[in-house]
DNA sequence: TATTGTTATACTCTATAACTATA
DNA sequence: TATAGTTATAGAGTATAACAATA
């Protein structure tokens, strides 16, 4: 049985669709990389969100904890500028740690204008749960590639972010 | 003259930041394509809006006129899908191109439910000056890439959208 | 004078629901 | 009943400015 085909605004065409008007998506993708970066992004993010709708931590809060437990305590401004999240934002998202007690805000020892955001004992647990499910939402996310593909896609953006 | 260093937390250390507190955000990305894809796109976002904020044309008013262009009269709703631009979105985006003159919205003649949204021999010069200005805008977006990185970056985002 | 943490505001994107007119 | 266009709203993410305490 035919599928139901959505009214045309030109020619009903005899080829099937050979201009592409049903897939000039996949056009505009190959020759626009930025429109491409953006609209995967907002497909991985998607991801993400769905990943980590039932989890304990945000993103955010994910990586700062992965961040005190990699080099110890940070001020919030360290953390802010290391993990590319507004230090407005930082507020709030170290609020949310401390209030379910996997961060304590210490008075910095030589800078009284600073915090030194600590991890508590209360944190490891936490961390480690998040970080072992980090594979899984890596395989959602970008199931598409190949472990190689991958390493690339980091490379490349290593390469726009000028890090590395 | 020593270069002012921000007061830092932890052991003042001998080397240069050996651990690299400093330079966390590079090994961030490097563990975490999600995050390096999410954090690139920002750039990338941020250098697209400079680049078009003296322009007549948003983003997705250009895509619009050139989906147009390449396929002839669309509905809103072909356009929305295939730009991957949400159709209450799509509203604004045609008004605007509609105030400048640009497209018409004609009535579909099979549906009279959908518009036929089409190009005006005003929008020829428009599309043709704003494509002129996509090489350029590329370049600042991906100036840290070679041409066969950007290949490359291309193929990915198509693996990842599952399109070609 | 500059910086840290904080609050407030604004603006964009995205998502959703509802409504109308048509089919 | 389903779809096309429209409107309104709510939520994230980002950017900005201002303020108090401190340097």
């Amino acid at each position: 049985m035919a599928a139901p085909q959505p009214a045309r605004l030109t020619s009903p065409s005899r080829e099937p669709e050979a201009g592409g008007r049903d897939r000039y998506f996949s056009k505009l993708v190959q020759e626009r990389p930025d429109i491409a970066l953006c609209r995967a992004t907002t497909l991985v993010t998607r991801t993400l969100d769905e990943e980590l709708a039932g989890r304990r931590l945000t993103m955010a809060q994910h990586l700062v904890l992965k961040m005190l437990s990699d080099v110890g305590p940070c001020s919030q401004q360290e953390l802010s500028e290391q993990l590319r999240i507004d230090r407005s934002v930082m507020v709030g998202c170290i609020d949310g740690l401390e209030d379910s007690g996997l961060v304590r805000r210490e008075r910095h020892p030589r800078d009284r204008r600073a915090y030194a955001v600590t991890l508590t004992p209360e944190a490891a647990p936490v961390l480690e749960e998040a970080e072992g499910g980090v594979p899984h939402l890596l395989d959602r996310a970008f199931g598409a590639l190949t472990a190689a593909e991958r390493r690339t896609l980091t490379r490349l953006m290593g390469k726009i972010l000028d890090v590395g």
